[in-house]
DNA sequence: GAAATGTCGTGATTATTTTCACATATAATT
DNA sequence: AATTATATGTGAAAATAATCACGACATTTC
């Protein structure tokens, strides 16, 4: 519950950042300027000083940031110290990719079960993950704080209160349902076909190039 | 190629609004005002009147909006008249959850081919889509200006560079990679493992209720 | 060790997006 | 027909975000 001035943009590029310095520090490089940054991630380097810049002076002048300390510094930041657990609820094409899926690589974050409906999926493992009855879900959800959706659109709303009520405090919704939640639980939504919608709109109408 | 003014923040929710408006229209529901609209989508009803208004006077005072009439306007605003034909690449965990999926219910948009290195996909039909070597993908994408990217990181610049050899204009790419490309081909990220730490940080970081 | 080079951190500016709030027009009600 | 309720469209303000551009200082080179 730190220093809440960071602005939101820029608190969404951190993980973006970390999972980079990482890759960094992995090949044994020690230190890396705005300039090669703003070239790998594609985010413009005024834009990458200005958001290190509100953790305080991380780097040197003329000579760029050390790379171990700023990934040192990334990690407390996004407290990669203790790890979240997360549970997934629709054991479907979305959900069976994700829990294939190894996010505990890069963060630590880390799918621990999974619910569905169907009998033949339930006592499945997936991924190493274990799919458990939607019935259990109350009980055994406790002391997770976040939720991935990946339930048909029928069920969204049932199951976000059932979510809600088992003191869920995140959700990521890959429904394309707008769920109604209380206004304590921060809602994230990964909408694809809106997404791939989105991308031919701006081939159309937004010539790139000569803009 | 039209009105290049519309705020990309606004084109972004296009998509959004089409889809709600079908499913209104699919209900037999004749108006709609912005109040309702913003209940469903969660959207502030300023913004969607705003982004609305950049089409025109598209509503009535004291009435609202005529579903039909709007439905229609969005309908060939964005194209939904001729289908978009996509070719996907990578048939692995989140390729195939995107084949078996049909995008196109809501938009006109269709998985036209896919295409893997995998012998053992090669050839088959998934989704209703078929796999098709990596080796034919110059020849057979052809014609097709939007790719979905679900390869593994190790190969994303290399499909990437072919792509654009290919002469595609967009791709959706669900690698962690940025991958580089000539100024002309527009490529939007969807990086679910950043995705889901933003969403871990911002309920560290940012208590809601009582912000 | 002096000069040249490189890169940060940031004030100032510009761009973009959201939100407020209300005049205005239509619809519904009595 | 008059009155009340409703909801748009938008000018203006506020909030948020990106970018420019440069002084300051560390590093590297000669
Ligand atoms: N697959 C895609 O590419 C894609 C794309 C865009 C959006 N989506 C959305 O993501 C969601 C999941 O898509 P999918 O393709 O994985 O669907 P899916 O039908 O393959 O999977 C849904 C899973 O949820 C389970 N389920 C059903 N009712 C349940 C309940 N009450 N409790 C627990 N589990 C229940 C089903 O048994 C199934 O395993 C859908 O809402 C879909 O609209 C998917
Ligand atoms: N699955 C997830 O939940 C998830 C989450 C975040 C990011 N991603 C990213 O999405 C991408 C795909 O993930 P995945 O889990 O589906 O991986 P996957 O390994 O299951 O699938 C990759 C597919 O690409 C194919 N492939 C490999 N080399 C190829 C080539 N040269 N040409 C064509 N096809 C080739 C493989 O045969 C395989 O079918 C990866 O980059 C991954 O990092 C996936």
């Amino acid at each position: 519950m730190r220093q809440n001035k960071i602005p939101q943009a820029t608190a969404k590029r951190l993980p973006l950042y970390y999972r980079y310095l990482n890759n960094l520090n992995r090949q044994g490089k020690k230190r890396v300027s705005s300039k090669e940054l703003s070239e790998a991630i594609k985010v413009d380097s005024a834009t990458i000083r200005r958001d290190f810049s509100y953790f305080g002076a991380l780097g040197k002048k003329g000579y760029g940031y050390n790379v171990e300390y700023l990934l040192g510094f990334f990690r407390s930041t996004l407290d990669q110290h203790e790890t979240t657990e997360v549970a997934l609820i629709g054991v479907g094409n979305l959900g069976t990719a994700f829990l294939n899926y190894n996010f505990t690589k890069n963060n630590n974050i880390q799918i621990k079960m999974a619910f569905d409906s169907d009998e033949e999926k339930i006592g499945q493992i997936v991924g190493g993950v274990p799919v458990y009855g939607i019935d259990e879900m109350m009980e055994r959800i406790e002391g997770i704080s976040v939720a991935i959706l990946t339930v048909p659109v029928s069920e969204a709303d049932v199951i976000t209160e059932k979510l809600v009520k088992a003191g869920i405090e995140g959700i990521l919704n890959f429904t394309p349902v707008r769920i109604t939640v209380p206004e304590d639980v921060r809602v994230h939504h990964i909408d694809l076909a809106v997404e791939l919608q989105a991308l031919v709109y701006f081939l159309k109408h937004y010539p790139l190039q000569s803009k």
